[in-house]
DNA sequence: CGGGACGGCGTACGGCGTACGGCCCGTTGT
DNA sequence: ACAACGGGCCGTACGCCGTACGCCGTCCCG
């Protein structure tokens, strides 16, 4: 009863491709292909190309195998993308950090925007689902270590790394529609400003909204430098670790003289 | 010369149909279509069904009218959602807000939240280049008065507003997933959870990552309340506004002696 | 009252994800 | 040694999608 829908709702099976549980059979060896083999060329295709290319006929092109036989190792295209979200995860340096709890959640802030800018196709890959795979778990531990023993509750805790991450995630993205919009139009920022600019002030029937105006266009010359993406990176991230700091201040000081 | 792909790469076609710029002919009542009214109907589909079952077959379905007259009236899927989300931004209130700068911007948090909530679509509508709308403008407007005369730099302005909706949009995305998790897989998050957990326990080979199952365990029972999301919200929102007046107090002092 | 512009839309094309069923070959049981 | 089997591989096909193209009918203007 129930059920419906929705083909792959197999924990089982989309849990063991995220871990590689796969023991070798006899007739592994000699295979065409593998999971690995899959994700990285699908990782390939999105690095180069954007999340828009990745197709099963074209992962399975690069492969030189027909496009059903990926389906041998992975349920559907959507398990796939967990599968390179998880993977691209494992990459990121997992080190202990160095210093105070501000300066490991600042490395911690800057390692995602480099993941990110490694692949922009992870700010697009919306999966409704966690993805609970081997690298995620490892990650999130390692960025737990940043945040612990300084007073903070479970609870707080990660609410500490979901703000900060959520804020690295919203400035990666910022930059990279910049790129996305340069690459789909070929014109630069500034092109398409300029191309846009007369219509808009025609509309804008000249003096309303100055404030919009004269602020927008301030940010505008910003982001038309591409350092204007960095500015609101750099901007927002002290900004939350000066507020994140005011409550550890805040655990720091009931902690002590009890 | 260049111009290559790209279909509507015409400002102007986009922009007027944005600001609705389209003086009434003599012929133009008694037409079965309007841009507002396919916007509408497209709206009203998103909302109720998600993005995925908007689809351009179904606005014209849901019209009354054949698939291909919608792009009578606009150029393509893409426009169409961005004439959504300007649209839906003129929803949003415009009074002046009363109170201090953080009371300002705390009201507009809400405010952004509330529109995600009632338009979960939003969250998802990815649109590259940047909307350009009249609603977009006025909003921007309206929330640039909220942190307007109180010392900061034009490009610190809209950095601040850029942190703040960028929290409020990765929280709103946070809670809209919930959502989307219980209608794609039909179970609630905490059936979802169990029936995943034992398999993830056999992978974890338990007592690695003792730190992640603990922290994880724990706000994720947060999470399967239906509350979680929420504190996450609130919890980001007070670093923020903190972080913020860390700025706003800085320059505070700088102003007032020289 | 004739001509042209424009709203409306049927058809068709190329692309997508993927269900289904068959082929073929290595492995295993006898 | 050989038969039976299972699983990797994949050709074909289906039902979606966005949308290019060109026709048709109607209404406006001269």
């Amino acid at each position: 009863m129930a059920s419906e829908r929705r083909a792959t709702a197999d924990p089982a099976r989309s849990l063991a491709i995220l871990w590689r549980t796969r023991e070798p059979t006899s007739r592994s060896a000699g295979l065409a292909l593998t999971v690995d083999r899959i994700v990285r060329a699908a990782i390939a295709i999105a690095d180069a190309e954007g999340l828009d290319a990745l197709t099963m006929r074209r992962v399975a092109e690069a492969l030189g195998v027909g496009t059903m036989s990926v389906y041998t190792y992975v349920p559907g295209k959507a398990e796939l993308v967990d599968v390179m979200i998880d993977t691209a995860y494992g990459e990121m340096p997992r080190e202990a950090v160095a210093g105070d709890w501000r300066a490991r959640l600042e490395r911690i802030a800057r390692d995602n925007l480099a993941l990110y800018r490694r692949h922009p196709w992870m700010l697009r890959a919306e999966t409704t689902r966690p993805v609970l795979g081997p690298h995620l778990v490892a990650k999130y531990d390692h960025e737990l270590s940043a945040v612990a023993d300084i007073g903070l509750t479970d609870v707080e805790m990660d609410a500490v790394l979901t703000l900060v991450l959520g804020h690295v995630k919203s400035a990666a993205r910022a930059a990279s529609e910049v790129v996305d919009l340069e690459r789909e139009t070929g014109m630069t920022d500034g092109q398409w400003w300029q191309s846009h600019a007369p219509w808009l002030e025609r509309f804008m029937s000249a003096g309303s909204y100055p404030t919009a105006a004269r602020v927008g266009t301030a940010a505008g010359q910003q982001h038309g430098a591409a350092y204007g993406p960095e500015y609101a990176f750099e901007f927002g991230l002290q900004r939350v670790l000066d507020g994140i700091s005011v409550v550890v201040a805040e655990r720091a000081a009931a902690g002590e003289p009890a």
